[in-house]
DNA sequence: CAAAGCACTTTGATATTCAAAGTATCAATA
DNA sequence: TATTGATACTTTGAATATCAAAGTGCTTTG
């Protein structure tokens, strides 16, 4: 049981980023207010959860100007692709391990 | 998604208490000493996610004496049976979010 | 040209984590 | 029978994480 949970990852390990990397997982990109509407989070919260995400290389950010506005985006990396899937696996498997 | 998120429980956000919950939901009574393998982690961390679990009132701990040393072991409640089935019909939602 | 709004970011008080140090009891060795 | 070691935990606190309020830098509106 100890070799699953060593593969769960500490990053996935709170709600706002396991939300920013779902929501990831099936959209191309997604840009802040979306995400935080979506999420239904503070902009304090997903900024600094962005932020972590970021500097783990689990997604890129995106700035650019729409109609004078600065616009924010965000899209998953292959890494952080990976880096979930390895995360659910683990879950799955933490499951799993219940029923025999 | 935010009605999804909601539905995450803090208190099994942590690996440690993820595990001891996934435990005693198989095992009708598992020891300290137990755990702790099953898990491996030190005792100090086990203890101290072991008293969140307890006043959370998601385990019963029952203290006694096995030829002369203290055991302690741990069952799950059925209100921490109830929470944590949540959770995981949850993480599962979230999942299924994804598809569509 | 203030004042208000928008789209974020930073700050910091508060909460959480977890391993080292501590406690309590028993067993063995000298 | 002191003394050291082992077992079975618990407590402490330094390090880290959380997240909402306050801050920043724009633009728009009155």
């Amino acid at each position: 049981m100890k070799l699953i949970i060593d593969q769960i990852n500490k990053v996935f390990e709170n709600k706002t980023r396991l939300g920013i990397m779902s929501a990831l997982m099936v959209n191309e990109s997604v840009d802040f207010i979306s995400m935080r509407e979506l999420l239904g989070v503070t902009d304090g919260n997903l900024s600094s959860n962005i932020s972590v995400l970021e500097h783990n290389k689990y997604i890129k950010v995106k700035k650019r100007f729409i109609n004078k506005k600065t616009n924010t985006s965000f899209s998953i990396t292959k890494v952080g692709r990976n880096a979930f899937q390895a995360h659910l696996n683990a879950l799955e498997e933490l499951l799993k391990w219940r029923l025999k």
